[in-house]
DNA sequence: TATAAAATTTACCAAATAGTCAATATTTAT
DNA sequence: ATAAATATTGACTATTTGGTAAATTTTATA
């Protein structure tokens, strides 16, 4: 059992450690994958021995776990955010860019979650078909009320939200084809002509067409 | 030296067994990545020994650069086929078609690629700024065309084009999510949704405004 | 059918790596 | 200052895994 585990309180080293730890096992999980990562790189990347991450974490696949879970909450947030009161077609546009951003700011999340889902998600498959699923099935019926209320075009809201998801964390995932294809100016400017491209095809998609 | 790389000629066997092998490794490294990949999967799946996988490829890596290889033409090929003759929308969406075809038929392939990508293409980097962004350029340059001649509306190509890739990628590489989230009627039933909802996104993209 | 070439297998080796353990050092509380 | 608790490390083990070598079997050919 890792000392992190035991009842007792934490101590201010243990939580320093913990989230350097956790820092330097995201770098490297979400660059490598979980089988591609070691505890050694892990180690060097924290600056800290192996058998030292192992005195906080029970084994590797500990380390794993704890990432996901964290990043489960802020990875959803920005979809628990759509409400069915403001303007339908800024709501999601609003979501598009928050996803966005989060894939600016947190590319290495996103590689992480990717590297999950591409290798058949063998450690979420409860929670994608549990809250994901939940609170998509919740935006969905969202999305057909304004659909019903002639607010939005009609589609098919699942699939709106999967082409969110796809098309704002691809910026994250894919970036080295992205560089690759465009060249390297500052990744930013990447990130801004996306933003200005998502909001146009997401506003033509659904803004209803004048009669 | 593997076999199949001496001048010699390639007799029946070592044909079948290369196509065995080379679809096998497709199987585990599509599932797994190269690190989480084994030459014992891969020889379980094909039903052959380690050594004898080995007598064939030199190397785990041999087999992994023999299907990426195999790949690339393969995923190149219908974005050749857009064409500064036909109807723009037209073009577009066919080859919006076309590419989740590919992902609905060659997921494996999708998933390899992907993993590779995400993982920072160690082993492809010089064929995506090399072949890929050629091909990006030239077909960049049709869609500015079709822009400047007002036959379609004004967006920016690549990203255009990076949002066809990952709405229709997302279906192969994503699909347990998509399975969790919409559950598990057939897979096509999937496909056939995202098809309509695809055309619909980049028609309403790109077909220019009526006066 | 005899023989050479090709294909396959059994039994290995060496390196990488997850994880352990006992000894040592450091921090904290009294 | 000192004892107890916490933190760290060096040395080690067991397992996995990529790859090899030599012997054996199968296939093709004359």
């Amino acid at each position: 059992m890792a000392r992190s585990d035991t009842t007792k309180k934490v101590t201010r080293i243990q939580k320093e450690k913990i989230n350097i730890i956790l820092d330097a096992a995201l770098d490297v999980f979400s660059n490598h994958g979980f089988k591609g990562a070691t505890i050694d790189m892990i180690a060097k990347e924290a600056n800290l021995s192996k058998p030292n991450i192992l005195y906080y974490f029970d084994s590797k696949d500990d380390i794993h776990s704890a990432l996901l879970s964290k990043l489960l909450d802020k990875w959803l947030e920005p979809l628990e955010v759509i409400s069915s009161n403001g303007d339908p077609v800024q709501e999601i546009c609003s979501y598009v860019e928050n996803k966005l951003e989060m894939a600016r700011i947190f590319p290495r999340e996103s590689r992480l979650f990717a590297n999950e889902i591409l290798q058949g998600a063998p450690r979420m498959l409860e929670v994608l078909s549990g809250p994901l699923k939940e609170l998509a099935d919740q935006k969905a019926d969202i999305i057909n009320s304004w659909i019903n209320a002639g607010k939005i075009e009609p589609i098919n809201p699942y699939h709106l939200i999967f082409s969110i998801w796809a098309t704002t964390q691809h910026y994250a995932d894919f970036d080295v084809q992205i560089q690759a294809v465009v060249g390297n100016k500052d990744s930013n400017a990447h990130f801004n002509d996306a933003k200005i491209y998502l909001r146009q095809l997401f506003t033509r998609l659904l803004e209803p067409k004048a009669k």
